[in-house]
DNA sequence: GTCTATACTTTGATAGAC
DNA sequence: GTCTATCAAAGTATAGAC
């Protein structure tokens, strides 16, 4: 049981990193337990729905753990204009440090499975919702009012995952530092 | 050669919607062919390079066109602000009426590519600086200063691809509502 | 229950008939 | 030159040995 889960997990863990970097249909499954360790048949153990089972479980789980992550960036100090600003600057280095791979997990299989997978669509969109309610609550928290607070969550939110786009396409920072810079902006206008 | 060259847009012009609806490694030459009415092997006589050569060319056709697409809505009317509102609301339009399958051309793509393959990852960073230099020059045109305008463009472009994300995955346009207004608010002031 | 071997399908690519 | 038949490899999934 014990082992079982730690296999689970590890198959989990590839899973994530393998999505995040090749998307869902360029991955294959036997990549996945290959580099995981796992023999070929504890897939079907684990997952018995087989590769839509398993990204499914993987997207929501990937999802809760970016989203606190980017939560933690975001709590760091007592100033959410310069956390904010801050947690642009923090994505692009963790792009720089992985060779510009590690960006948001999800996003890639977002695109792909919108118009060809309505589960995975849906696990997606239930992830982006949980991030965008989430934003939303410690804007209202941080006195931008009620109405103006989840707009600006989904225009932070979409410059992010935008950027990403850009850096990793041009291996460079630089749409994330403007949209750093634009969104603290944003921020500190919606305080007033 | 005329007739060539038909053939050979057909298939170019296939591979661009199935590319964007379900992206690279998703969508396999012979379902391309097959949607293109065209014989298995004139892929390998227009593209000798295979799926890699066709997919160059595709984004960069894609791009290309796309380019058009959003600069004819950017430069309909006199006030800057307001074309950046109405060709939000125009992607936004365009998205309800495709089934959230018409978003950016590249953008499944570049994400794909991006630690995978070199040469596409060239290619979709071509198209997408294109974009950008091209965004530069119009907010020149437009009173924006010379220092701020290239990352105001970086934010205009990161927040209409990630509000894609955004919309593909939930189904709404709401994403695109946002960014659209704040980025008009973003260009006026950054026009004063 | 863990894992191996295999079945079946689809992939990208090529050879050669016409 | 156009197109068909086929290849080797990789894809997902399953059956069954232990």
């Amino acid at each position: 049981m014990s082992a079982v889960n730690k296999t689970k997990e590890r198959i989990l863990d590839v899973s994530a990193e393998l999505f995040r970097q090749q998307g869902l249909a360029g991955t294959g499954v036997k990549q996945i337990l290959n580099r995981a360790n796992a023999p070929f048949g504890s897939l079907y153990h684990h997952f018995p729905g087989g590769k839509d089972e398993l990204a499914a479980e993987t997207i929501r789980r990937a999802g809760a753990q970016y989203a606190e992550l980017v939560a933690g960036k975001l709590l760091a100090g007592p100033d959410l204009v310069a956390n904010v600003r801050a947690a642009f600057r923090s994505a692009g280095q963790t792009l720089v440090d992985t060779d510009y791979a590690d960006a948001c997990p999800i996003e890639t299989v977002a695109l792909e499975v919108a118009n060809t997978n309505e589960p995975l669509r849906l696990a997606t969109a239930e992830v982006f919702e949980s991030w965008l309610s989430g934003l939303t609550a410690l804007l209202v928290a941080n006195d931008v009012a009620k109405k103006k607070a989840r707009p600006l969550a989904h225009v932070i939110l979409s410059a992010l995952e935008g950027a990403f786009v850009f850096a990793r396409a041009s291996r460079s920072t630089e749409a994330l530092d403007a949209c750093g810079a634009a969104m603290a902006t944003l921020v500190a206008a919606a305080k007033s």
